[in-house]
DNA sequence: CGGTTATATGCCGGTCAAGGAATAAGAGAT
DNA sequence: ATCTCTTATTCCTTGACCGGCATATAACCG
């Protein structure tokens, strides 16, 4: 159930960017709402939808209602990763050695651009 | 740029099935087509995305294209997966500590921080 | 050349998601 | 109870996507 909502709840790049957010730490929809630049309404229904695949988790501090993720759908999205990964680490090694002359950058860095 | 098709990319049911489909091997557009059980042109377009989003590449074999997973876009998701990964080690290691409670060995818990 | 196979593209109709504006709902404070 | 603050929900419109159908393109074969 939440394997068909979580691929279309990270689909979208504000919904993605409401993640990046609360990986840094919990916040509360104001913060979310100001951050991310979208209206209010539009916020709370991205926050409505990652709520609904799992994603997020609301804990309510007075009015405030302060979200935070959900690592379980991170492990599942790992899961379902496992095995391409083991197809790119052996493509790396049997491509990496004849591209090497057509390496003009080498994504290196780690950092979420979105 | 794959940046962002790579995830409405996935989105798709269909489309992470034909991905699931070239991970076992590299195949022509027919065996998809009759794989997954959509018509021609409907696998033909999901194809067109996935080409697009560069998760796969196309080799021509006389009138035949055979299609094949492309894994650096893979490594670009396990490379977006990596921050949130090490969230969920953490909380798995939490889950852990809460079910060795029933031995209290070490109870040294580091908030959690930030 | 015409014919056949294999794949891609254009068009159309239905469905669904996204965003804004207005409004409702819930919690605190007075 | 009323007022305020914060968040959720509804209504509506627009735009994107999905699927099938028909057709175009391309490669091979005779």
């Amino acid at each position: 159930m939440s394997d068909a909502s979580l691929w279309t709840a990270l689909a979208d790049p504000h919904r993605r960017a409401i993640v990046a957010l609360l990986l840094e730490r919990p916040r509360p929809v104001g913060e979310i709402v100001e951050a991310c630049g979208l209206s209010q309404p539009s916020t709370s229904k991205h926050l409505k939808v990652l709520r609904e695949a799992g994603l997020v988790r609301v804990r309510q501090d007075a009015q405030r209602r302060v979200y935070a993720l959900d690592p379980a759908p991170i492990a599942e999205l790992d899961a379902w990763l496992a095995p391409y990964r083991t197809l790119w680490n052996r493509s790396l090694d049997q491509l990496g050695r004849r591209l090497d002359e057509t390496a003009p950058d080498d994504p290196e860095e780690p950092a979420p651009k979105d």
